[in-house]
RNA sequence: GGUGGGAUGGCCGAGUGGUCAAAGGCAGCAGACUGUAAAUCUGCCGACACCGUCUACGAAGGUUCGAAUCCUUCUCCCACCA
């Protein structure tokens, strides 16, 4: 670890910083290499993106995908991703990975939870085995994996909830990051090098949002991500937790917004300052029949598309929208052939990496603001 | 020609005197989905003047306070026998 709290191989080279709004370009170096952002990584929860492979991954321009400590803990479990010499081999993706600690898991599995300081005792939703699930834990497996960039196993406070359960979960997340800090730390002795983001929560406090970060920032964790949001609360309540966090947050660190999103959540995020998202949004939507386009969403299972032989997305670069109609992908997707999860996905996954892109280059070419500007003037929610 | 079984909303298919505009499934239409228990879930799905009325369970007639359900005749389908 050097002394900016930068553990070998890993560095954040800020490149540029827009004066108006205080969106951010940069450069995340890992030691499976680069990942420019801002950026959105790709969520590939049991190892692998789902319906998607490792080389259209690479078509589509992902540079980071994301994948899940508790899913692979359970399935296949830890032996075989040792076994098979980590993730990277298992999946054969050799891009960066981050991996999320199992910390959202104890939140949206929380019926078969049960919390306390210790850690969380957890029912497997595959087949009803109990588990302690806590930062040691988290920590052990995450090294196993051998990801590029670790979390936090941290406490995420449902929306809405308590002030007082707000504080309960601040208050965990950071006794939880001080653990995971030194259990990573002994992991560290066991070869490989990860970068441990801290995790800001605190739901829609502002107060808890910064007692949270004042919390964690002695820590001095390479990255540090903002979480427990995008889980109910309107999105002018996320924007104003990332207002109050922009000032907060290292400069000269990543900044996480975990578990976004939409397009618009993208953007405004950005100007928020944020350089990193994940979510599952593109995958399941597209799965599910919707695709994501500059004015909003739009669902090809309409009947309006039926005889609709233009592309999906007029202007995306996707080979989706290169290839086929939207007639051809809503008979595909009526028909419940798999190829229309997949060229949904495709198309989705596109899309906000993309915008990503498009952001990136927005900012270094000094033009963010007037992006911000049409990107609002375009979107409306929902396409058409 | 005889005997038996059957005909239910776009399709399949429950229902055998009232609580039936009729279960359930499929198809159709619409909506949801934000660190993935999700190729999932939810709603609508006879017509209209839509908190009500009308038309409906092969057709016509009958029994009954009341029928998709019971009786009669007819039409068509299936099986077996001749």
């Amino acid at each position: 670890m050097n002394k900016t709290g930068m553990p070998e191989g890993f560095a954040f080279i800020l490149e540029k910083v827009c004066p108006f709004t205080g969106a951010r370009a940069g450069r995340i170096s890992t030691p499976s290499g680069e990942i420019k952002t801002p950026v959105f990584m790709p969520v590939g929860t049991q190892g692998t993106v789902k319906a998607m492979a490792p080389f259209e991954l690479k078509e589509i321009g992902a540079s980071v995908i994301l994948s899940n400590t508790y899913h692979l803990f359970l399935r296949p479990g830890r032996e075989i991703i040792e076994a098979a010499g980590g993730l990277h081999s298992f999946m054969q993706w050799k891009g960066p990975i981050l991996t999320d600690s199992g910390g959202f898991q104890v939140f949206s599995l929380a019926t078969l939870n049960s919390i306390s300081d210790e850690g969380v005792l957890c029912r497997s939703h595959l087949d009803g085995s109990l588990h302690l699930m806590n930062p040691e834990w988290s920590m052990d497996m995450q090294r196993i994996l051998g990801s590029d960039i670790a979390m936090c196993f941290d406490q995420c406070a449902p929306y809405p909830c308590t002030r007082e359960e707000a504080a309960l979960a601040v208050e965990r997340t950071t006794k939880w990051a001080r653990r995971s800090l030194e259990a990573h730390k002994k992991e560290e002795g066991k070869g490989g090098a990860q970068a441990l983001f801290g995790i800001v929560q605190g739901s829609v406090y502002k107060d808890l949002r910064l007692r949270s970060a004042e919390e964690l920032l002695p820590l001095d964790f390479p990255g540090y991500a903002v979480g427990g949001l995008s889980v109910g609360e309107p999105a002018e309540e996320m924007y104003a937790m990332l207002s109050e966090l922009k000032t907060v947050l290292p400069r000269e660190k990543p900044r996480y917004l975990m578990g976004v999103g939409r397009p618009d959540n993208l953007v405004e995020g950005v100007a928020l300052g944020i350089d990193m998202f994940d979510c599952v949004l593109p995958t399941r939507n597209g799965r599910n029949g919707t695709l994501l386009t500059p004015a909003g969403s739009m669902n090809i299972k309409k009947e309006r598309y039926a005889k609709d032989f233009g592309p999906l997305v007029p202007g995306c670069d996707c080979y989706a929208c290169r290839t086929f109609s939207r007639s051809y992908i809503r008979h595909l997707y009526r028909a419940r052939e798999i190829l229309a999860s997949r060229l949904c996905s495709w198309h989705n996954l596109r899309f906000l990496v993309r915008l990503g892109e498009e952001m990136r280059e927005a900012i270094l070419e000094e033009r963010f603001p007037a992006f911000l500007a049409d990107f609002r003037s375009r979107w409306k929610g929902e396409a058409e």
